[in-house]
DNA sequence: AATATATCTGAATTATCCTTCAGCTTGGAA
DNA sequence: TTCCAAGCTGAAGGATAATTCAGATATATT
């Protein structure tokens, strides 16, 4: 509960003013509490923000492998969209909190990011794609990358244009689904 | 002289740790200048990452302009594969400072960046759209945007795997121009 | 050589920040 | 009521960083 005070707090403290801004002395009086108790759950600053990011990335693969459990075979269109939309969902779930990932992302060194999280998403997308009923990939991994990859930069650019008065947010989901299915066409080993 | 030598410093000290090393003194002393000179040239820190931000962006800007005034009218395909290797190429010139780029991108409040160079890298290639011969746009500002930031993450991703043993800046110009090319034509009205 | 101009130096100042820890509060168990 | 455990407090310590400025150095001009 505490925590997840700690969690939001952080992420309004984000958005307020950029990284340079983010102490955890204000971190812990947003969240109405004491520095003190902030760091009785994080051994320190950083943790506190590798954690936020861990959670975050934790959704997005929550989310992905739950579809490629259930998702029957299927045109790769649909398979397309659905990748986009997952995606762009999960985004959307919480704006601020995506903005926020956005600012730390850089900050800290994801290479000492030692966690699976990746490794999940990667995986769970490439299962989706073996259900496409019209087409193979030579390389899925690959495949995978590159959507994904560009679905997140097409993402953060929409909600970088937050702040500016742009509709960007609003096309956000079409203009992911597009570049999702125009991609996926192109890479794919088509039959039938 | 001493600017780039400041220039190149900070890039440096940004590869060898995290935004949060980066402290005015360490880039001094990495310049062989000292503190002092270097706030003879940034009035704050702040103006320093600014101005590396811009330097990096205005070389796109350039790159695509440049591009754009000579390009003669073309098959879409071939203008999708220029506009993705432009910025492969522009990122390739110095993947030291591409990557150092991402690093101090989302720390600093980019809302903030008051310039124009986005303005330009969005008309150079909304001109380029324009040189298509075989297709139209509804809304080239939105496609423009689209391709820009898709390509921006497939290439900020590559990059990022730079410290992982993999391949991906290897295969980042053929994928960005399968993308680009792919995301293009579905994006056209195509005419004959 | 003497003067002027431009550039560089780096210790000192000032301002935060991260982190710790001795003690306080609270709510329930004995 | 008394004791205990769990969680909270926030002033203080220790460290580091941004920025300044009085003077040194170097280059060019007269």
């Amino acid at each position: 509960m505490t925590v997840d005070a700690i969690y939001t707090a952080t992420i309004q403290v984000l958005l307020a003013d950029d990284m340079n801004k983010l102490t955890t002395t204000r971190v812990a009086e947003r969240a109405g509490v004491s520095v003190g108790t902030l760091y009785q759950y994080f051994p320190n600053k950083e943790a506190l923000l590798y954690a936020i990011l861990l959670k975050h990335f934790e959704e997005m693969a929550r989310a992905y492998e739950e579809i490629a459990a259930h998702h029957p075979p299927a045109p790769l269109s649909e398979l397309a969209a659905c990748i986009a939309d997952t995606y762009v969902s999960v985004k959307m779930v919480n704006p601020d909190a995506t903005e926020a990932m956005y600012r730390v992302a850089g900050a800290i060194n994801q290479v000492r990011m030692s966690s699976n999280v990746f490794a999940r998403i990667g995986m769970a997308i490439c299962n989706l794609l073996a259900q496409a009923s019209d087409a193979t990939f030579k390389d899925p991994k690959q495949v995978t990358f590159t959507v994904l990859s560009s679905l997140a930069g097409l993402s953060r650019a929409s909600f970088g244009q937050l702040a500016a008065g742009s509709d960007a947010l609003a096309r956000l989901q079409d203009e992911s689904r597009l570049v999702a299915q125009a991609y996926l066409h192109a890479a794919a080993d088509k039959d039938a």
